[in-house]
RNA sequence: GGGGUCGUUGUCUAGCUUGGCAGGAUGCCAGCCUUGGGCGCUGGAGGUCGCUGGUUCGAAUCCGGCCGACCCCA
């Protein structure tokens, strides 16, 4: 009795996140450890959200102009050494393949930990007059950055899916446009689909990513305080186009150095998920990531059971024709109250209950995982009912993740109280900073946070930087981050 | 960057102090039994004790190195 328990989540998520999240990722199924550190084994459970996830950027990202490509996974050193920062920034934590076999490699081979160097070498051969711009081109691959220390399935893994796109533009103008308009598909996929309220806004020039002019950022909050960036969506300018002799013929019949963007998201999707969405039963999906929209569990006696099943699998069909993802548990080697719980904890939104007397009753009863109420349903509107649920649960996750983002927002009087938020509670610590990295960096070393986003949004700034008092030039979000 | 805890069958673990047949629970497999919140009974299979080197007649146990996981602190 009390072991078959552990096949549930054992710590609450308020007492214990971190033991909490990880039983969590193992229990549902959603990832393994490798035999490497820092390297995990997506199960086929995590796999479907990650597919979930990559159909819908994919079609976005098609239906405004972008085509898929590969490339592959070694870069060699001379490329990813050309831009200086760059290189200079990922350095400590690049991969090298020196040997093939048992004879060494003449050059240092990168496994890559982005691919902007490589993918330039090869757009500058592709373009050559305007008429080849803009050249909008996603990649969707993993990359490895080795993590020393700290290791979180999803969150901070060696090796991380992903995708990358990179364009190629005539203006910065146009090159700015395709920045916000990337970070505007990232919001309708974070806030719109997992359901998690995000901060949006520039990376600080300490904070962005090497090599690129600025950095715009969604930033999540995760359940214990901690942010979690989201997504990143990179300005470029001709910072690469230079070193990598990105050019073009332009109608005024003169070279010009092209403009340039790049921007991803991971696999630290489903992790902020899990974080956000998550409680002590489990994983929670929301229904429009979730592999498993519907879950249909059969309640049956022996005599009853053929009749049973045959109702269920009708139910099950009916949802599939309507284009939810209903799945029927039909499994004969567990009971009902057993699939209660294993569903529970893979964070199916919805489940209908199925026994005798709702058959008798002509009714269906639906179990709601975001907040577990029961709803009885006629069985005539299940396809209505169901739509109804899943929109709802849909909603409630955000509104709930979106209180939860704001109740861990808080703005400080003075720089102590600044540290002791820091300290006790986390969150978003909203202040003013004078812009100068100095302060930035003592600010990390004294409590752990750093900047994690300058807000699009500065109407509230304050007069002064929260550190040196001297005048504020922006209001900044700061944070401990993941 | 600094410190700590831990690794025994698929999972959780006892055994380690004081070296001497690796034990339990759960899961798994077979059969019976049935299912409205982690059913029950009977039988069975499952182990290079993380890896590696050393000490010893003998190592899960003692010592060294390595690998991996988790936690805390700047």
């Amino acid at each position: 009795m009390l072991s078959s328990k552990e096949a549930g989540v054992t710590v609450k998520k308020s007492e214990n996140f971190s033991d909490w999240y990880i039983q969590v990722v193992m229990k549902a199924g959603l990832a393994d450890y490798a035999p490497v550190k820092g390297f995990i084994v997506l199960r086929p459970y995590g796999y479907a959200i990650w597919e979930s996830i990559r159909d819908i950027l994919d079609k976005r990202f098609k239906e405004t102009g972008h085509q898929n490509g590969f490339l592959p996974v070694l870069i060699p050193e001379s490329l990813l050494s050309r831009e200086a920062d760059h290189f200079a920034g990922f350095t400590p934590e690049v991969f090298w393949v020196t040997k093939a076999g048992n004879n060494d490699i003449g050059e240092r081979l990168a496994l890559r930990p982005t691919s902007e160097t490589l993918a330039y070498s090869i757009f500058s051969k592709w373009i050559a007059s305007y008429r080849d711009l803009p050249l909008k081109i996603n990649f969707w691959n993993t990359a490895l950055r080795a993590e020393i220390k700290a290791t979180r399935p999803f969150v901070r893994t060696s090796e991380f899916l992903w995708q990358e796109g990179h364009t190629v533009h005539a203006t910065e103008e146009e090159a700015e446009q395709e920045v916000m308009q990337i970070l505007g598909i990232y919001r309708e996929l974070i806030e719109d689909i997992l359901a998690v309220p995000s901060v949006r806004g520039y990376k600080s020039d300490k904070e962005k990513f090497v090599g690129a002019k600025y950095t715009t950022t969604l930033e999540g909050m995760m359940a214990d305080g901690k942010a979690l960036q989201m997504g990143t969506s990179h300005h470029l300018a001709q910072n690469f186009s230079k070193p990598f002799d990105i050019k073009y013929l332009g109608k005024d019949t003169a070279e010009h150095f092209a403009w340039q963007t790049s921007w991803g998201v991971s696999w630290r999707l489903i992790g902020a998920l899990i974080m956000v969405h998550g409680d002590d039963k489990g994983l929670i999906l929301p229904p429009k990531v979730a592999p498993v929209q519907v879950v249909i569990v059969p309640i049956h006696k022996d005599k009853d059971a053929e009749m049973v099943k045959q109702k269920a699998k009708e139910i099950s069909d009916e949802l599939k024709a309507a284009g939810i993802r209903a799945h029927l548990d039909d499994r004969d080697e567990y009971t009902s109250g057993w699939k209660f719980n294993e569903w529970e904890l893979k964070g199916v939104p919805l489940r209908i209950n199925l026994g005798p007397r709702d058959i008798e009753k002509g009714q269906v009863e639906f179990v709601r995982r975001d907040n577990r109420e029961k709803m009885l349903s006629e069985r005539g509107k299940l396809v209505e009912t169901a739509n109804l649920l899943l929109s709802s649960v849909q909603q409630a996750l955000f509104e709930r993740a979106k209180a939860l983002l704001l109740s861990l927002i808080t703005i400080p009087k003075d720089y102590t109280e600044f540290k002791t938020t820091i300290n006790e509670k986390g969150g978003f610590v909203p202040a003013g900073w004078c812009g100068n990295q100095d302060c930035e960096e003592k600010i990390k070393e004294e409590t752990g946070a750093d900047i994690r986003v300058i807000p699009f949004e500065q109407d509230k700034m304050p007069q002064t930087c929260i550190l040196c008092n001297g005048e504020a030039k922006k209001l900044a979000y700061f944070g401990r981050a993941y």
